[in-house]
RNA sequence: GUGGAUGUAGUUCAGUCGGUUAGAACGUCGGAUUGUGGUUCCGAAGGUCGUGGGUUCGAAUCCCAUCUUCCACCCCA
């Protein structure tokens, strides 16, 4: 007896009606890349752990997949380490490759390998699975798809908008309402100076990206028990509720951030990139928001966030800034910019809203009923007849009863199907039959083919 | 990684207090109809009750472990 075979925890099989609209996803995405200038890339599914650990804080190195070594991987461990049972100290010596956490880091390397065939700015785009040893939950998985565009040895901030613009046209062409919520590192940081916790940057961020969901009370209360002093949280407070438009509330910070050189930075990008989104006629709302502070500790500038204004499932999209990734592989002074879309999210989006529209049928539009052996050469005729005209078509294999070949073109959603059976080809005819309506119809072969090449080939 | 819920046919779910052979609907397959799908009628197949232990004369039902899925944290797309 055998046990059902079952798949890892957080993964799934995707069958063809789920790949046919998760396609529709990401061919949307590539066209507007495309659009824009980027070109694809791919890399490995692996990479060295001394390229992913410690890139994505402490937590991200949980959470990353580790491949154990092959062969005698048990060699240089003596029996005392063994015993010690020091899980993470083991873990280093068995295991020196794992699966890619997201596509920002192996991008970075990428760039440090291949920086003397790359002339800057370098403008890719990658869509490709990536592994988190996460714990799944709904619109959370183990394995999921991120899509990727990066623009790396640029400042200028057009790069910013560029980003926002492909985001917007890839959410309108899905046809999913969103907002994007911009935010700026450097004016996060200038906060942390103005309230005298300047080191503390980290906790803070994380503490008020909570905002929205908790609300004020339970941020101080996470900011007071993380140590941050009591005169300090009252010092931020009037700024998480700052309230009014985009250019107001930059008004305001600006005479709050007067004296943090840092931090006016900031507000001057900021000024800068949505001077460029204010001239443009964008589908997604686009707002300042001052609580986005994504826990990504490599970004430096701009943060970028995307969300479903129909379906609570998070952040749909996210990127930024980062101005030395490159720097911890040796790659000094390079600045990149990026933004990542997340396709199983999009997905459960579009599924929800009910938005993927005639996306999940087959797409086969004739299917040509087999009536046996001596019938199949002329079938195979009309077989090739419709292939050359371009029409998605199938014959039937088997020649079993006609009944269970209509049903097969009732369940796939087959619009059209042709019989040609000893009655029609002693008559030199064929029968066209229109399954939405029933109605049925017999023509000369000469017919079906000004038929095939006029009312088929319209339809496609 | 922490805490909580869940699992019965391909799918959605019944299954009483622990008691005979675990049921339904939908789906699948066959037939009514050997050249005609959707509707209808008849019939059939399909279950180690997530898995492994334990308690009991007897376990889908109670206990323990483990896995899955889901939820709240943590974090994130």
């Amino acid at each position: 007896m055998f046990s059902k075979p079952t798949i890892p925890k957080g993964t799934r099989d995707f069958s063809a009606g789920e790949m046919l609209k998760r396609d529709y996803i990401f061919d949307t995405i590539k066209r507007i890349f495309r659009l824009y200038g980027y070109n694809p890339i791919e890399t490995p599914a692996m990479e060295n752990l001394s390229t992913l650990l410690g890139k994505y804080g402490e937590e991200g190195d949980r959470l990353l997949f580790r491949i154990l070594d092959s062969g005698d991987f048990l060699s240089g461990i003596s029996d005392d380490e063994l015993s010690a049972r020091e899980q993470n100290r083991l873990a280093m010596k068995l295991c020196s490759k794992g699966l890619r956490y997201d596509l920002t880091v192996p991008f970075a390397r990428y760039v440090v390998q291949h920086r003397n065939e790359i002339t800057f700015p370098f403008k890719r785009y990658q869509i490709q699975p990536v592994w988190r040893a996460d714990r799944p939950q709904k619109g959370r998985y183990r394995e999921f798809f991120q899509c990727d565009a990066d623009v790396i040895g640029s400042d200028s901030l057009l790069n910013e908008y560029e980003l926002v613009r492909i985001a917007d046209d890839i959410f309108a062409g899905l046809g999913i309402a969103t907002v994007i919520k911009i935010n700026n590192r450097k004016v996060l940081s200038g906060l942390a100076g103005f309230i005298g916790e300047a080191d503390r940057l980290t906790d803070i961020t994380i503490a008020i990206d909570k905002i929205d969901k908790t609300g004020l009370d339970a941020v101080k209360e996470e900011l007071l028990s993380k140590g941050i002093s009591g005169s300090a949280v009252e010092k931020l407070e009037p700024v998480l509720t700052l309230a009014g438009n985009t250019g107001k509330k930059l008004d305001e910070l600006e005479k709050i951030l007067s004296d943090q050189e840092t931090g006016m930075k900031g507000l001057e990008e900021l000024r800068t990139l949505f001077g460029y989104i204010g001239g443009a006629p964008l589908w997604s709302d686009v707002e300042f928001d001052l609580t986005l502070a994504r826990g990504l500790n490599y970004y430096t500038g701009a943060i970028i966030e995307v969300k479903s204004r129909d379906v609570a499932i998070g952040s749909i999209g996210g990127g930024g800034r980062y101005d030395n990734l490159t720097g911890v592989f040796g790659l000094e002074g390079i600045s990149g910019v990026g933004i990542s879309f997340g396709a199983d999210r999009i997905y459960d989006v579009l599924e929800h809203l009910n938005l993927f529209g005639k996306v999940s049928s087959s797409g086969t539009r004739v299917l040509i009923l087999n009536f046996g052996q001596n019938e199949t050469a002329n079938a195979l005729r009309i077989f090739d007849q419709l292939k050359r005209s371009g029409i998605r078509s199938e014959l039937y294999p088997d020649p079993v009863k006609l009944k269970k070949q209509m049903a097969y073109a009732d369940v796939n959603k087959i619009p059209i199907v042709v019989m040609a059976g000893a009655e029609e080809i002693k008559n030199n005819q064929v029968t066209v039959k229109n399954m939405s309506t029933g109605e049925q119809t017999s023509m000369s072969t000469g017919e079906f083919e000004s038929f095939v090449a006029n009312d088929l080939k319209e339809k496609i």
